[in-house]
DNA sequence: AGGGATCCGATG
DNA sequence: ATCGGATCCCTT
């Protein structure tokens, strides 16, 4: 008879503990393993802590903890899943990030995997099921459907999963608007691109950023590279040495679409050695791709976030690419960030991580300055291009504007726009919002605000509808203003779709490209409007954030950035950073061809040192800046910073919560601790619950957290969640 | 007293 | 997270 500790599938801190259980089958078990256990009544999945053999009877197990220990029901895998390695990591990562085991599992495990009974209904089929437009009728519908409708009318057939809610399709299937169909599922493969005869050269600064990496005492080294310097090349010759020392290789990139051009210089170096290991993947693809690396089939592993996570033993190297960017942050719990599990990681292994960036998050390159990590530079672009220059227009002074035109535009930006389209040239211009604009009643000021999470509505033209960019709630264009009735509705503010009607007006010859995520909710976009614009289908692509990152346009000689004023307003520490940053990347995406380029700033805050210092490109100087505002602010790099989230269906006891926690925290920590809230973050009310934010600030970490483990010290009150946003990005 | 809604505590 | 028993409240 076997005694087994077990973590169960609910992750809530007061059942984040191993509960045992008898197993008297002969089945192997292991740590690792999943198994399904009664547990309260119910029937749910477990995951094996540990395993201990007993001579005893299950009467005499009883008697000897005091109470009947139950038997678990079926054992669902006879090998562990992880190894010990990623079992220790998933222990590290709970420690850290202050959250509970399981659902560090959860994040770990591809979803057929994951310790959850639903993941028990499989890999699934290898067909998609799409929807069709067959009746494109607007009556009798609600804005939901109507939504879809339209969205079908632009789109054609789309993934059902892309739909959306499935009560929606269900209603518009039984009025027979849609009909599904299904088509067999189009598997990634790696494309076979020839393979390169031999390595490229090297220049001086990758040969010694090469070098130093290898030979320095540092585990971790911040590759500073400005853009076009070549820091790929970089990785691929670590990459290179690794594998001649048969250790292997984690190449993260920041998002999805990124993974398939980082696959191909891979694939194109060497050959068919690498898995992809992402979330988009379908989840049989996601199975297969892990069990080949679990194998060890795999020599290469490129991925998106949750592949910092993959099944690679022997790991000599961990690479970030793009290492400031915030999606490798999860935002939810257990609210890991890549950087730091890969930091953990890497120690297991004594391997190497290589952090690569043009713009280094402030909290690394404030590390490598103070000789935590290492510090490699590439300072000179591979065709020694130099970088564009970069004009910052000042919105405020009136005459430079184009009011004609609805006030959007510079004369100065239309006059270079003009420019590049009498030379045939591209444009990029970068929109930091989807939609036309925001609405407000002319008469009376009231503002739409959404009725589910009280965000501010946004007007999005092309289906004539007003949509709320948090919840998804969507309602008709107004006639009329609910407040006061009256019939003048404003549209202030700037989106993508408004700046698209405003070219047009000014340049109606001109062919236009749009890309945000209102196009992109069919993925399929994406690839498409990006190849229709390198291919000049397009002479201006109009775009949010989506567009700027890593993209190569030889023929873009212009890059505007409509409104630099957005991010600043944002109520984050990080805004400066992230403003800076979008310029910096704005002004990466002209000029990289044969004609030399130029990039535009509009900005009402010509003055502010994230403007100034991002069109200068003058990344040192705003590090420096920056660094001064977080210490006279107490934020990261000189406090640490824990966010904790209150939810509950009653407001009062989310405020109530957050504030005993508060005050048990100051009685622990006193002086060590700065408190701020309990607030209403920015989308406060969402599904029904009420939201709260305490913002906790401290040098001390170790004993913040300490203090917040004890959960049951500051948690008297009842039908409140509370979850821990470690370092977190976005407060 | 009876039925439904809500709260609360325990889960091996 | 989820269940079941205890408690509360309103109607009869």
């Amino acid at each position: 008879m076997k005694l087994l500790s077990v973590f169960i599938e609910h992750a809530k801190a007061n059942l984040d503990r191993p509960f045992t259980y008898l197993y008297l089958g002969k089945e192997e078990i292991s740590r690792g393993c999943r198994v399904i256990v009664p547990f309260n009544h119910t029937t749910i999945m477990g995951f094996v802590d540990d395993v201990q053999d007993s001579s005893l009877t299950p009467e005499e197990v009883a008697y000897k903890y005091g109470y009947k220990i139950n038997e678990i029901i079926s054992v669902v895998d006879n090998k562990s899943l992880l190894s010990e390695e990623l079992i220790k990591t998933s222990e590290e990562v709970a420690a850290y990030y202050l959250a509970p085991k399981i659902a560090v599992l959860k994040a770990m495990l591809p979803s057929s995997l994951k310790p959850s009974i639903s993941s028990l209904r499989g890999p699934k089929v290898a067909y998609d099921t799409y929807v069709k437009l067959v009746n494109e009728d607007e009556t009798g519908l609600t804005p939901k459907q109507l939504e879809l409708v339209r969205f079908l009318a632009r789109n054609g057939e789309i993934l059902k999963k892309e739909a959306g809610s499935t009560s929606i399709l269900k209603a518009l299937e039984e009025k027979g608007r849609i009909a599904y169909f299904k088509k067999e599922r189009l598997r990634y493969v790696i494309p076979n691109s020839e393979r390169e005869e031999k390595p490229r050269q090297l220049t001086l600064e990758q040969e010694q950023a090469v070098e130093y990496i290898v030979s320095t005492d540092k585990e971790v080294t911040l590759l500073q590279g400005i853009t076009g310097s070549g820091k790929t090349e970089v990785y691929l010759k670590l990459t290179e040495m690794m594998l001649k020392q048969n250790k292997k290789t984690l190449m993260l990139v920041p998002e999805i679409s990124l993974t398939p051009i980082m696959v191909e210089y891979f694939s194109r170096r060497f050959g068919n050695s690498i898995a992809i290991l992402h979330s988009g993947l379908t989840p049989a693809e996601k199975y297969d791709e892990y069990r080949r690396i679990a194998r060890g089939e795999a020599k290469i592993v490129v991925g998106a976030r949750s592949a910092v996570f993959a099944p690679l033993d022997n790991i000599g190297l961990i690479i970030l690419d793009e290492e400031h960017v915030e999606s490798y942050k999860q935002d939810q719990t257990p609210f890991y960030h890549a950087r730091e599990v890969a930091i953990m990681r890497a120690k297991h292994f004594g391997a190497k991580v290589v952090l690569g960036s043009a713009t280094p998050s402030l909290e690394t390159k404030a590390r490598a300055e103070k000789g935590v990590y290492g510090l490699a530079k590439l300072t000179r672009r591979i065709n020694d291009k130099p970088l564009p220059p970069t004009h910052i227009i000042d919105m405020r002074e009136k005459r430079s504007i184009d009011r004609y035109h609805s006030g959007i535009f510079t004369y100065e930006l239309e006059n270079e726009i003009k420019a590049r389209l009498d030379k045939g040239e591209q444009v990029i211009l970068l929109v930091n919002r989807r939609g036309y604009a925001s609405v407000v009643c002319a008469d009376c000021g009231y503002i739409h605000v959404c009725p589910s999470c009280h965000g501010n509505l946004t007007y999005h033209k092309e289906d004539d509808m007003l949509k709320c960019h948090h919840c998804g709630y969507v309602e008709l264009y107004p006639q009329s203003c609910p407040s006061c009735g009256s019939t003048k509705i404003q549209r202030i503010g700037v989106g993508t779709e408004r700046v698209m009607k405003v070219l047009n007006e000014i340049f109606p010859e001109a062919k236009l490209g749009r890309l945000d995520s209102d196009i992109a909710k069919a993925r399929s976009n994406i690839p498409k409007v990006l190849q229709e614009f390198r291919e000049h289908k397009y002479d201006i692509l109009v775009g949010t954030q989506m567009v700027a990152k890593g993209h190569d346009f030889p023929n873009v000689t212009l890059a505007g950035l409509v409104s630099a004023d957005q991010g600043l307003a944002m109520q984050s520490y990080r805004s400066a950073e992230s403003t800076f940053g979008l310029i910096a990347q704005t002004v990466g995406r002209s000029g990289r061809g044969q004609v030399n380029g130029k990039a535009i700033i509009q900005t009402f805050n010509p003055m502010h040192y994230a403007i100034v210092y991002g069109a200068k490109q003058d990344y040192e100087a705003f590090y420096h800046k920056e660094m001064q505002q977080r210490k006279l602010s107490a934020y990261p790099p000189f406090y640490y910073l824990i966010a904790v989230h209150f939810s509950s269906k009653d407001e009062e006891r989310a405020i109530q919560a957050g504030m005993e926690m508060k005050e048990y925290l100051q009685s622990v920590m006193g002086e060590e601790l700065i408190s701020l809230g309990p607030i209403a973050p920015y989308y406060s009310f969402l599904g029904g619950f009420h939201k709260r934010m305490v913002l906790l600030k401290s040098k001390n970490i170790a004993k913040l957290k300490d203090a917040l483990r004890d959960i049951n010290a500051f948690s008297s009150v009842g039908g409140v969640d509370i979850s821990f946003d470690v370092d977190p990005l976005d407060c």
